[in-house]
DNA sequence: TTCTAATGACGCAAACATACGACATTTATT
DNA sequence: AATAAATGTCGTATGTTTGCGTCATTAGAA
């Protein structure tokens, strides 16, 4: 059912991007990496409003994407944002809107 | 079940943006827009690999976050870009992500 | 070694998204 | 008035996402 792949492979990346970050919980998980001192995976769980399975599912979707590292440390993991991948995927998405936005208004 | 509505509301506009942005039929319709010399709601569903309703549905989803406006002429309706609401999205959007890289890197 | 803590994987139910055919509505054409 | 064309709405089937409990695994502590 899902025809998703009868479009633009640059078209679909940004979709993707766009995907991972249609959710609030994402978008709180980056932002809190972005400030945190630590980044230890229990530390998101306690400050994200969601139990702590969801916020490792949510975890996975941002490291399947890329926007995020986990780093193992003992017991726990060190979660970090991954800024070269973000900036990479900002890029495609920038450079869509200004072809967008570059175009004369016809109607 | 959605807890959605426990996140800042920021962060939920710019989710709500990027889940309009988070399938390919859609962008492909920003970009049929942008470069369209007429936009012709028929013109739009002929130019996307989908059935036109399906089509009809991506077009309401556009307008009704306010990306896109449809004004009627006769029997056709003519679409096109909102520049203005589009611009403001990417505000929030490019607001946010510049908070989360200008942050130092931590672990 | 046994116990506890941190975490991911699995499985399920409820909600939401996608695709589309059939129908309704509105406006032009004959 | 009757017909056809352009479009939106509704219903429905199928697929995907969300949220979470339970379980498995792994590492450190007693």
């Amino acid at each position: 059912m899902n025809k998703s792949e009868h479009f633009d492979e640059s078209l679909q990346d940004i979709a993707k991007f766009s995907r991972v970050l249609s959710h609030p919980a994402r978008l709180a998980i980056l932002k809190f990496l972005a400030e945190a001192e630590t980044c230890i995976s229990g530390d998101i769980s306690d400050f994200i409003p969601l139990g702590r399975t969801t916020v490792s599912q949510h975890l996975k979707e941002l490291r399947d994407l890329g926007l995020i590292k986990g780093e193992i440390d003992g017991l726990k993991i060190n979660y970090c944002l991954n800024s070269l991948k973000i900036k990479e995927y900002l890029q495609l998405f920038d450079s869509f809107f200004n072809e967008i936005q570059a175009s004369e208004i016809k109607c």
